[in-house]
DNA sequence: CTGAAAGCGCTAACAA
DNA sequence: TTGTTAGCGCTTTCAG
């Protein structure tokens, strides 16, 4: 066989023994050098990056891989939606894990899924990874897989209870909670008796998080707890819950679980006459980049999307190179509620203030 | 040694030899059974897997991909936003990846990125993958690598001219021009005598793209082309656009490059007293999901992303597993313009039709 | 239909 | 400071 003509890989891709050999070394030692271990003299080094240079190389990753056993990558599970806050999380693990000096396998879980997020993490487990970060899981029907699913890395689930069990399980992020409390709150100091909700798919623990936070926050200030309106994420669904909120004038404030339905609902509030913020005033969540200018510009509550992503990898890629001391889970994200016009004080004569 | 206890690897994972012995046959007949190989009888294929079972046995890709040299994974290296646009691309190239059985990789390149694209396709080399995808790669500064970078697999660029030099380079998506077009042409058919375009940043492929779309539509009708306002995809340059264009009373059409964008511009629009679409049509480009539901609805242009992906993906599989008869390419995505309240037939008299 | 042997390109342990 | 020797767990080739 001439050289270069190997049977798998690319067929000209050279090795570390073509460059050993053309800078007159061992290959132990082209590999010393591309590892930055120590022990290589200057004179040595620079040989070998010349020759490595000269001669395009590049190490090959499924053989470090096979050799000492880990892959250098995590693998992260996401819903396959273009929704802002799964795609800005997204964007944002993607972001940790570069900078941790991993890379990054992305597995789509889509809603209906007959797998589930046991399949996608199945699928990360063949590929070969590190460690696996499960974002955003929703709940699952019978999806149950019938086999119990052994991962053997580190989990490290984002805003959610862990879907499955592993050896070592960390989360981060679902701080939403206190978000949607104080978001609440917010409308009740501008006078509302009560706050009306419009949730989220309650399979999302999003959804469910956030409409905890709103409960709690009604019941801490001793006021009703009106029945939750469940909608679908979408602006249409927001649409939908606001024919029907415009309905009962007794409807004066809502916190929305996001805002597209936020905006579909200030529509149809709109439309049937009722004003916002002047007779129902609208608080939404996430910060998406046109709330600040739709009509009226919207409350909202921002989340750290990169500070929870950085923060939760930085632990799991803790856990990955240290398989010994558990890390302490971290503080919560600051809240970060976007006061805007949407929920200014009440105006027409006061039913909120008249009990 | 104890067994499980090798130097490599989980240190309880078990190999295909592990597998072989359980089933009393030879280890290359395992990987027959998990290679779908011809020739191998029911009862041997029932041993093996009843075994492979048994022990949670899970193929080690890394050495596959080290004998084989295949990685059977796809790079995609896409900017770090959340936009809707590029968010819907990249999931509509994960679903692609998964559905033709590939495993996929991202990097991110942000702006103003010094390695820029060629340092993610670098580092996607370096991963080791038998293909790249490049999502709307944007042009770059003094980026330009000092090594050109030697690309040995087959490339897709999606929606731009290719940044790279591959020995393959395909090319889908980019079909905006003709959309931008019909967007154009819908407002001068509602009467108006041009149309101002509030642009992406031209340093986008996808932003040009929509400009040569809107330009040539006025040139084709014989309009003056006026001046283009270039805004960065957001909503607040959208704002800031449109507090300019309030001041002209000459405007009474704008095609925004997207719907941000055209967001921001209505509100600002609104707020100086010009009503839309009564005294100023707007139409954008993308349709985000809240697009229906803001005030007023927003007419838009909708991207078949999937179709392009999927497409896409088809070919650069095709490329990867036949390195030779290329592929046609595919014929241009429908154009696909949605038409709302926001570009209704001009109200006030007629600046539009007194010509 | 099944198996034995070789080797992919690297890292790990041990010498020198 | 450098080199030698073994594998990692698979696929490939060639024999049965």
């Amino acid at each position: 066989m001439a050289p270069g003509t190997k049977r798998g890989g690319n067929s000209a891709a050279p090795s570390g023994v073509d460059v050993a050999r053309l800078a007159g070394v061992s290959q132990k030692t082209v590999s010393r050098v591309f590892n930055d271990e120590p022990y290589v003299s200057a004179d040595v080094r620079r040989r070998v990056l010349d020759a490595a240079e000269q001669l395009g190389y590049r190490r090959n990753n499924a053989a470090r891989a096979l050799a000492s056993g880990r892959t250098r990558s995590i693998g992260v599970v996401t819903l396959g939606t273009a929704l802002y806050g799964p795609a800005s999380l997204l964007m944002g693990v993607e972001r940790a894990v570069r900078d941790m000096g991993y890379a990054l396998r992305v597995v789509n879980t889509m809603e209906g899924d007959p797998a589930g997020v046991a399949g996608a993490v199945g699928s990360l487990l063949d590929q070969g990874v590190d460690g696996i970060v499960i974002s955003e899981p929703i709940e699952e029907e019978g999806a149950a897989g019938e086999t119990p699913l052994r991962v053997d890395v580190p989990v490290l689930v984002l805003g959610a209870p862990s879907p499955v069990t592993a050896p070592l399980v960390l989360t981060a992020g679902g701080g939403a909670g206190p978000m949607a409390r104080a978001a609440t709150e917010h409308l009740l100091e501008l006078g509302h008796m009560t706050v009306h909700h419009l949730a989220g798919p309650q399979r999302w623990y999003a959804a469910r998080d956030r409409l905890e936070g709103w409960r709690s926050a009604l019941i801490a200030h001793g006021r009703t707890v009106p029945e939750v309106i469940e909608g679908d994420w979408s602006a249409a669904s927001g649409y939908a819950a606001g024919r029907e909120l415009a309905r009962d004038t007794e409807v004066t404030a809502v916190f929305a679980a996001n805002d597209d339905m936020a905006i579909g609902l200030v529509r149809a509030l709109t439309e049937a006459g009722r004003r916002v913020p002047q007779d129902v005033g609208v608080v939404g969540f996430d910060d998406i980049p046109v709330a600040a200018y739709v009509t009226p510009p919207l409350t909202t509550v921002r989340q750290p999307f990169d500070t929870v992503a950085q923060e939760g990898l930085k632990r799991l890629v803790h856990a990955i190179e240290n398989p010994d001391a558990t890390q302490l889970p971290a503080a919560d994200p600051p809240v970060d509620l976007i006061v805007r016009a949407s929920s200014g004080p009440l105006v027409k004569g006061g039913r909120a203030t008249e009990q």
